[in-house]
DNA sequence: TACATACCTGACTAAAATGGTCAAGTATAG
DNA sequence: CTATACTTGACCATTTTAGTCAGGTATGTA
């Protein structure tokens, strides 16, 4: 079970743009070298940050991207189903009701990878890009 | 975030053999068909769990697999390190006291990787296989 | 208007991980 | 002696990941 870059640099391009949001949009140039994430990357990441309405943007010289959202109404959940990044513990299709070894019942185990991916799910739903910019603060003292 | 098939399939085979372990070993041939999981591979993870000493083996005809502790002392934990399934959130190493960027400083993300691998672990460590075949009986009433 | 900046799009790819298979054993009950 | 079943290690096809690269297009500023 790991993490993806692709998720992870998400949520951290998403804390640093917000840290530096105040009025002026933030190039992804900046972020690509405040975090050290490859700018052609990021421009995949935020491709799709846009298509879900997560952030927005401006063109041209002083251009960059914004917040679309408060920060508190930006939960973790959102980011990773905007950059893919999907929990997925289970092996058998959701909706089906055929197992994963493709047998008429779902498996032994089926429940518990159930259990397991709310569990993860329910972290995801409690963090907002609020929290973390919070932490982010108390860390700094 | 997903669980690999090794991971899934240890836990499978486990559950299996703990409900058919009453005296007699239970053979991997016996597993794979009732749990529809290839042989060749329930050999790999099964050294890996004998290595772990999770079960016991006895070769020959009549062989096969016993676990060497109690249901309730084998948690999801310690099967999933046996097989290397490791949760890994962070993209930095975990002793180093640099970045995943490179820095001098850990990320600023960082610390939110840590709690979700806690978050993720505390699940792990609370389950045992015994809590598995009992809500695996009550699944059966 | 020219130009630099910065978003935008899609194709491409090297490397790693995954989910196995295959072959050739060895030990033991019956 | 022979069938069963564990043991070991090499091998491999496919998929996923983590990017790179090459071209755009829009726009503020000089
Ligand atoms: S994981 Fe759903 S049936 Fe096995
Ligand atoms: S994940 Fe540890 S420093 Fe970024």
């Amino acid at each position: 079970m790991k993490l993806t870059s692709r998720g992870r640099y998400a949520v951290m391009a998403l804390v640093d743009l917000a840290r530096f949001d105040n009025v002026n949009p933030v190039s992804l140039r900046d972020i690509s070298l405040r975090q050290g994430i490859s700018l052609d990357y990021l421009e995949q990441i935020f491709s799709k940050l846009k298509k879900d309405q997560i952030v927005k943007s401006t063109r041209g010289t002083q251009g960059g991207y914004v917040l679309s959202k408060k920060p508190n109404e930006i939960k973790l959940t959102n980011i990773f189903q905007a950059v893919d990044e999907k929990v997925k513990t289970v092996q058998c299709k959701k909706d089906s009701k055929k197992g994963c070894n493709g047998k008429a019942t779902k498996c032994i185990t089926h429940n518990l990878w159930d259990e397991l991916e709310s569990h993860i799910n329910s972290f995801f739903e409690k963090k907002s890009l609020e929290d973390l910019l919070k932490s982010n603060k108390e860390n700094r003292l």
